[in-house]
DNA sequence: TACTAATTCGAACGAACGTTCGAATTAGCG
DNA sequence: CGCTAATTCGAACGTTCGTTCGAATTAGTA
């Protein structure tokens, strides 16, 4: 609280006129950033029929947001489940959303292609890939949003085709 | 340290007779594990040829340890970065060190079947599905390493290989 | 202008933290 | 046993943290 005082230039105490707590903040911030993510990506797949595309569409506006605000979503992902039980479920019900919303895409996918694989294992292992770049992308070293999110649906969808079906 | 001394049995100002700060037991932990996945990756590696089964192998061990202590690995991966200097480089050796190994296994596999792709990339979405894991696996839903190292392996083996060259 | 409500802040609170110190206890050994 | 070194601990230290309180300042309105 005293980092956030410093860097908005308004006193601790307050900061304290605005947020009830250190906690509803962090809550606030969390939801804030999840419900904008889910509402650009729904927004992005408007009009988009093809399952593999739409899988495309995804990982690249879950890059373009991680990578546009590294800082702050490793500090989500660090404090992802420090908050206690009222403030925790209302977000994992957000976060249950876009769970759900990988997981949809994934099945059109299998659908079309007519394969099995376990989607649980397949989307987390997605949101691993993707959510591990805050630890090691460097803006001066490695490509933009749009590049590693071409490499990284390459890996997936390849990974997650039968043989023969990958793309490119 | 107060957390460690009620665990442990032994009185908070006991364990600093042992551990001169609480920095450096968390480098201790740090070096101690990560030797330990490293050195049992060499002695499993020993006399496999095949690069697509020395891969599999890279991500069973991983998994493994990873599942076997995820509490722990938990705490490591969110203490990461907050070692001093001295301490943090040769953490990073070790580090490197196991970094590198993967992308040897890697560049074998790409010499083999001669593909070109980024192994940076490649390597580190690797390492994303596989530490992410400490999120969201739960013993009593989730199957154990080995069935998840398989589907991992595969999903990575297939994403990595040009079409049609991937394993079953 | 005068009055109320909204906003801001310095100063302090109690709790938790990493660490230290000196005294007490125990272990090893002639 | 008697002596030294190794081990253990209660109690406290200084600092940082989240939070609160009352007073001071500002904004809005009649």
């Amino acid at each position: 609280m005293r980092d956030l005082s410093r860097a908005s230039g308004m006193s601790l105490a307050g900061l304290y006129y605005y947020f009830e707590s250190k906690e509803r903040l962090l809550f606030l911030i969390q939801k804030h950033t999840f419900s904008t993510i889910v509402q650009r990506l729904k927004s992005r797949l408007e009009g988009v029929g093809d399952p593999e595309q739409r899988i495309r569409i995804f990982i690249l506006n879950h890059l373009e947001y991680f990578l546009a605000n590294q800082a702050a979503m490793k500090v989500l992902t660090h404090e992802a489940e420090v908050l206690k039980n009222g403030f925790a479920t209302e977000l994992a019900t957000i976060k249950r959303e876009y769970y759900r919303i990988c997981v949809g895409l994934l099945d059109d996918l299998k659908r079309e292609r007519e394969l099995q694989l376990s989607s649980r294992i397949a989307v987390l292992s997605l949101f691993g890939m993707m959510n591990w770049i805050y630890t090691w992308h460097n803006p001066r070293v490695d490509a933009d949003a749009e590049n590693i999110a071409r490499d990284m649906s390459d890996i997936f969808l390849r990974g997650v085709l039968p043989n023969g079906k990958g793309r490119k």
